[in-house]
DNA sequence: CTCGTAAAAGGGAACGATCGTTTTATTGGC
DNA sequence: GCCAATAAAACGATCGTTCCCTTTTACGAG
């Protein structure tokens, strides 16, 4: 017999992991100490372990959570394409991407997941599933564009899907750490090194 | 009046940092005990602590010599053009990378640095340098292959440099993480992507 | 060459601090 | 008056680092 409602016990969980969030952010996972996870939370150490039984499962809490974001961006993009050119999509994905990495730290999040991935093959799993997903959505794009003759078709379109994707990172890093007006100029020029075939222009 | 020869020092001093690599790429910095590290470079702490003064002055100078690697790589090969494509230049920069993530654990240490850089900023400084004289290296050669009609010239040379060096990034994260296969098609497709002019062929 | 010596290098126990977590005590709604 | 929820103190473990003692080293004197 539960003495709070759902909700309420939703709401605390949203504001533990918002805190974690922000620690983690501030210090990275593991120079983050539950005393201070606990202060930004403004809960007690009882209180939080009522709804985590140990740090590690906050840290794979808040890393899932980040990946399930990404997935959600890409796929959002990818499937919206309407005649457009690959560099056209892929520079909208990477402005979508800044845009939350400036609202909520998305990018920020995802550096500290590659390095907590390093030492956590589960972790490492998950992220290698999460970029499987990014890429299977790329391949029926650049095979499209394969098509049109916007794209060259002497390499398989899993290939060059694997070197867009490899855009990606570059790009979350040099937001998440640097000035983002180091990368402002990155979407425009993938938009001309990928444009629409002549005979579509 | 040293009591040891400058080049025992060296050597103990590598003897220590190797042991520190080891100890960081299994472990991550921060879940790395000095208590491991002394163990796996078989000396005691009075030793170690001889030679650096805190565990944050043994990271840095991994992150420092890390760092240096990478940009001493993109120099050889971007030095080397002799009339390669703009593709042919990436794709070997990517393979060279390759060989030393294998045998250096070059990329897995770049991940790790990546991440102790979002709670470092001089780290993340000089991360920053060192991927603003990687793209400087690129805008040269993105440059010669605009005038000759190998690159679009809608967009400036260092926009393309920036999208050029965003690749490096993801690849050094999948080579890092994930099974090398996964990436051992992109050198191919960068150079399909970006070939030479039909003109130079 | 041999030995004595000063000083550096190395070994390892021990330090206080802080870690993640558990236990205990108290509160407050039903 | 019960019981879930929370707070706070306390736990043992382990952290990075220091201290002190022993061993090893280079080098000058005989």
């Amino acid at each position: 017999m539960p003495k709070v409602t759902q909700q309420h016990m939703d709401a605390r969980r949203k504001q533990i992991l918002d805190a974690a969030r922000r620690c983690f952010l501030r210090d990275g996972f593991h120079s983050t100490s539950m005393q201070d996870l606990f202060a930004e939370a403004q809960l007690s150490a009882g209180a939080v372990y009522r709804y985590f039984t140990s740090k590690d499962e906050m840290i794979l809490a808040i890393a899932e959570e980040n990946m399930r974001d990404v997935l959600d961006i890409t796929v959002a993009v990818a499937t919206n394409r309407q005649g457009r050119s690959m560099g056209e999509v892929m520079a909208e994905l990477l402005d979508v991407i800044r845009v939350k990495a400036v609202e909520e730290d998305v990018a920020g999040l995802a550096v500290l997941v590659w390095g907590e991935a390093m030492r956590n093959r589960s972790l490492a799993h998950e992220l290698d599933q999460l970029m499987g997903g990014i890429r299977a959505n790329l391949v029926t794009l650049v095979r499209e564009h394969q098509e049109d003759g916007g794209l060259p078709t002497n390499v398989t379109a899993e290939a060059i899907a694997s070197t867009m994707l490899s855009v990606l990172p570059g790009y979350i890093l040099q937001v998440a750490l640097f000035d983002p007006a180091v990368v402002a100029e990155v979407p425009e020029a993938v938009r001309a090194l990928w444009p629409a075939p002549a005979g579509e222009r």
